[in-house]
DNA sequence: TCTTTAATTTGATTTTGGTCAAGGCAATAT
DNA sequence: ATATTGCCTTGACCAAAATCAAATTAAAGA
């Protein structure tokens, strides 16, 4: 049993440099956690002890005030890693996690990890390469909530789920539900649901559901992008 | 004169496992550039070939649309580094870099240093750590943005001027000039304006040019504080 | 299918911050 | 000292988004 485990890790990107005996010790000490839509897998309170690896759906990182005020810091999917930042934060998190609907994740001890990365400079570097794409990530974030009103940045998001070559008309589906989306993006459903129909107008688009019909990306990029300083295509596209 | 160099580059913290061998080869090849207030030192545009240590004054770093609007990255003085992570972006930056005020940088070729992280892994890790702290005051930020109006936001700024142990009366004086501290803060000079005035309304606070006396620290925090995840004092205070 | 619940939309209203224009103030240069 | 320039503030107005309330639609269970 650790031995499928072990294969399923060394075809994620994030243990690929990993050795295989760490392999080994991670998939020993693996367990596997299924999530119901809404609950809590740790908060930012919480001493982090270990990192995870998402398996199915959707979990969401939040910061949380103490009204309940959130702010979304990521949402991640299949095959994607957090919580291993802790190992240079003494082991804490600045944030929380939870399933944004019914999920799995994986969690692995932090301590393996460590060890593994004290003497493989592959993996160390891996993690930089991943946290420098993160940071960039973020100075967008901060770039799009400075410059962009709320139908641009729907726009943006948008047009990052589209395969960036592709001609003539396209169907896009949100990923989770619209008022995540809107989480996501930094303002409230009211406001996207209005900002989406604004979109509507100003370019040739059509929304049943989750799933939205774009005719012209061209149109759509001359939007959003216009109060961008990278250019479309974007460099800084996930994964 | 290079050995003088030497000497600086040991002291600063960025350059502290550095090898010996290392701090002569920047050191050798070092470029000392003197810059007039708002003269460009890169863009975003242009190859990064070199990266860069502030030695008087302060840089923005910052991105920028085509029509002009800019998004600010970070505000840099004396001792600090940056430039570097081109090194993980395929020697582009995603930023460009000005003075903020008269100012001087040292600048050092990446090449040198992209051969010292390589087989030195106390400066990875080092960069590994002051990358993860950048990377949370990103999500600091975006929840400042999300979650705090104007004068809550500047309020959180002047809490990290201080050095928070203190008590009674302080007095703080702003780094650099207002305009530039609304535009770190994602505000525009009017509303910075109008904000540190309702501040004033809010909590016991003087204003005297850029000299600004707080009488009541717990206030202010009670003030600035209560839209935030984190509780005061804030754990990801720079440097 | 019928309930029940949750997600989404819409309308009305308020709040916040942005924009434009004009003045005041302060630092620097002449 | 006076002029010039750039920074900062204020007022009037506008626009975007948040909030509050209600209706509608979609999804999940029984």
């Amino acid at each position: 049993m650790s031995i499928i485990k072990s294969n399923t890790l060394k075809n994620i990107p994030f243990f690929k440099n990993c050795s295989d005996k760490t392999i080994e010790a991670l998939s020993d000490q693996a367990q596997i956690i299924d999530l119901e839509k809404g609950s809590m897998l740790f908060s930012n309170k919480d001493k982090a002890e270990r990192f995870y690896l998402v398996t199915k759906g959707w979990i969401k990182l939040y910061r949380e005030t103490i009204d309940g005020a959130q702010s979304v810091v990521d949402i991640l999917n299949a095959n994607n890693v957090f919580g291993e930042v802790a190992l240079f934060q003494n082991d804490t998190t600045s944030f929380s996690a939870e399933a944004a609907e019914r999920a799995q994740v994986m969690s692995f001890p932090l301590c393996i990890l460590k060890k593994e990365i004290e003497n493989n400079s592959n993996l160390t570097m891996d993690m930089m390469l991943s946290m420098t794409r993160h940071a960039r990530q973020q100075d967008q974030e901060i770039e799009n909530r400075t410059l962009k009103n709320a139908s641009q940045r729907i726009g943006c998001f948008l047009l990052r789920l589209v395969d960036q070559r592709k001609t003539g008309e396209i169907v896009i589906k949100l990923p989770y539900d619209k008022t995540l989306v809107a989480a996501r993006l930094g303002m409230q459903p009211e406001t996207f649901s209005r900002a989406l129909n604004k979109l509507k107008d100003q370019i040739d688009l059509h929304v049943v559901g989750r799933e939205i019909r774009i005719l012209s990306l061209q149109d759509l990029t001359k939007y959003a992008c216009s109060a961008c300083s990278s250019e479309f295509p974007c460099h800084d596209i996930k994964s």
